[in-house]
This record gives C-alpha cells, sequence and structure tokens, in this order.
DNA sequence: TCGGGATCTTAACGCTGTAAAGGTCATCAA
DNA sequence: TTGATGACCTTTACAGCGTTAAGATCCCGA
C-alpha cells in the first residue's frame, strides 16, 4: 500500500479513503483486468462470421494471447490462491464463457462442429487454452537438444496452433461415444 | 514460520536451524508434494499394460485426482505466484511428464494412438487434464436451472470422463492436418 | 574436565496492512 | 461573514510478519 501511495503521489492510509482495504483495491485491479479480457476476446469474435469454426479458434487464440500480454493480470485473474472459487456468473463479461458458448453453438447449429453438448464443447476448449496457459506461465522448457519436449515449439500461440489437428478432429468428429 | 513452529513445538527462529528461509521450507514441502504426486501418477500407469489407451487415461485421472485431493499442495505446486516459472526436468519424477510421454510413445507404437509427435500428444494431455483442474479450483459453477452451464457435470473427475469422446477423436484420429 | 557444536530460547529489527486522530480546504446554510 | 460539514490528506501508532543477533542449555569426543 504505501508503494502504491507512492506511485499516486499520497499516503498509504489515505487509500484507504477509496478503498476499504488492500483486497478490495486488489479486487478493484482484477476487475479492471476482466474488462479488458472482454475486449480481447469479443475482438476476436468479431473478426470471424458467426458460425465458423474460426470464430471459435480465435476466441482460443485470444484468450492465449491475453495471457501472454497480461501476465500479472492473468495470474490474479485465475489464482489458486484465494480462500473461495470466484463464481463464474458474477464475473465481468461473464469471464468470457458466455462468448465462448454462443460461438459454439453457432458453430453447431452450422453443422461446422460435432451436435454436443455446447457446455461440454466450451468447458473442453477453455481447458485446452487454459490448461496451456498455466502450464507455460508455471513451467519453463528448456528448448534444445537434450530437454524433455524438444520437438514442441517454444511459444504458446504456437503450441495452440500446433494442437490444431487433434482438437479439431475431437470438434467436428461424428457422435459416437468412443471411450472405453 | 511461528504457526510451524507452534505446530511442531519450537519457536519460529528455531526453524532457520533446519531451513535457510520460509521459501526453504515451502520448497520441501513442494518437494515432497512431488513426490506423492508421482507415486499418485506410477500407481495409476501400473494397473494398466503398456501401450493401452487405458493407461494413458488412468494417468489423466490420476492427475485429476491427485489435484483433488491435495488441493493445497497442487495449488503450491503450480502456482503462478513465483517468480520464476520452474524448470520441468528439475523436478522430482520429472514432474510426471516422462511417464505421460512414454506411455503415449507405447499407445503409438501398439497403434491405438494417431502417429503424431509424443511430445505434442502429452502436452495436449496434460493441458486438457491441467486445464481442468485449475479452472475447477479457480472459479466456481453454480449447478441448477439458472446458471451458466446447467448440463456440465458436477465433480472435474466426471467432467474429465466427460470429455474422452471429444478427446479420443483427436487421440486417435487419422494423421491429416485438419486445420484451416 | 574442558571445548565445541547442535539445539533451543528471548529480544529486537524492518517490513507489512491498517486504525486513530487530527489538519486543511472547499462548499453551503444562516 | 460566519460556522458547520464533509472530502481529502497527513502523521503516528499498532499488531502481525519473516528474520537476525545474542545467549542459554545440553550432549559428546579428546
Amino acid at each position: 500500500m504505501r508503494v502504491v501511495g507512492d506511485r499516486v503521489g499520497v499516503s498509504a492510509p489515505a487509500l484507504y479513503h477509496y478503498f476499504d482495504s488492500k483486497d478490495a483495491l486488489v479486487r478493484r485491479v482484477v476487475e479492471m483486468a476482466f474488462r479488458r479480457f472482454g475486449e480481447y476476446l469479443s475482438r476476436a469474435a468479431d473478426e470471424h462470421p458467426c458460425g465458423s469454426l474460426e470464430r471459435v479458434w480465435a476466441l482460443g487464440r485470444a484468450y492465449i494471447r491475453f495471457a501472454m500480454e497480461n501476465q500479472a493480470s492473468f495470474r490474479v485473474l485465475f489464482s489458486l490462491q484465494r480462500d473461495v472459487p470466484r463464481a463464474v456468473e458474477d464475473l465481468p463479461e461473464g469471464g468470457g464463457y458466455a462468448l465462448l458458448r454462443q460461438a459454439i453453438v453457432d458453430a453447431i447449429e452450422a453443422g461446422r462442429m460435432r451436435r454436443a453438448s455446447p457446455d461440454l464443447l466450451a468447458m473442453y476448449l477453455w481447458c485446452v487454452a487454459h490448461g496451456l496457459v498455466t502450464i507455460s506461465l508455471a513451467c519453463r522448457f528448456e528448448h534444445g537438444e537434450d530437454c524433455a519436449a524438444p520437438e514442441l515449439p517454444e511459444s504458446p500461440e504456437e503450441l495452440f496452433h500446433a494442437f490444431a489437428p487433434i482438437v479439431n478432429s475431437g470438434l467436428r468428429a461424428g457422435e459416437e461415444a468412443t471411450h472405453d
């Protein structure tokens, strides 16, 4: 708080005139970050027609781009350190979930995606993108000859792109249940 | 540190006889958690024959089960708060990556999985499982009538199981590149 | 019997977030 | 014009944190 106060030119206790606590201040910052996050997503979606698979992919790419370009924000947004998990509905912009879900609904209706539950598909895509990002932020990979995964692309964006064949097979395949 | 000291019956500064800093103590705890994590994975793998798709799935399930049964550990293991990302190779048990990769190599050789880069496939599966877990830990979903995603299973384990058709299509499909 | 290391203590330091008390100034009613 | 009010800021202080410093106790080998 003292540092924040310095940055804006007041003493630390003065900040308590505007925020109840440090937590409240952080929450405010997070809220602003979520709004920027939502803009990333909607701008990405707007560039592709409703019902297209490309629109869904663009959302994934935007998700990853936001996380990489706003790492500090992203860490706070989806921090695992919070006491109680955040309710998705309470997020500004619905956390982008509604946007993704609708893009999927449209793609299904357009026949570009398998007729599965939109929520299931949305959750699946969210998991792929979110996992990719959180792993990238939490772990470091040595790229080179003698390393764990030499063939992998270095950047999360490229890695996401490399997933495309695998993921698309899942999204477009028929409806047969192939487990067990 | 004072609380930890109380728990083990000494004063806080006494802990500094055994650990250089609080961070060093936490690192030690994390290391122990990773070892337990490795046990979860190898026990799961041992229950299924090499080369089977089931073995790969079992690793995913074990990943999720560990995260859910050891939430505090998992939060620390893959915390996004650390200054510098953790090198995967430095992890005890290689963070389980080597185990997953080998299971995939075997499955490919046995013809149960598409002939793609094992690292790519491993990374993909890791992302799905990790994303699923981190989202579950960070966000809360209201399940019921008027909610964001009413059709989704409640537990991460069930959700992972529900992903099976989608994921399997990607893992088993032919080698054609279907992007763009 | 003595010295030294292992193990512990208490006291204290500098850092946090935050409460309490009070100062200054613009605004507005009497 | 005056006095009150509220917005906005200050300094001071407190309890908590991780950590250091200094010293006490005890065990063990020479």
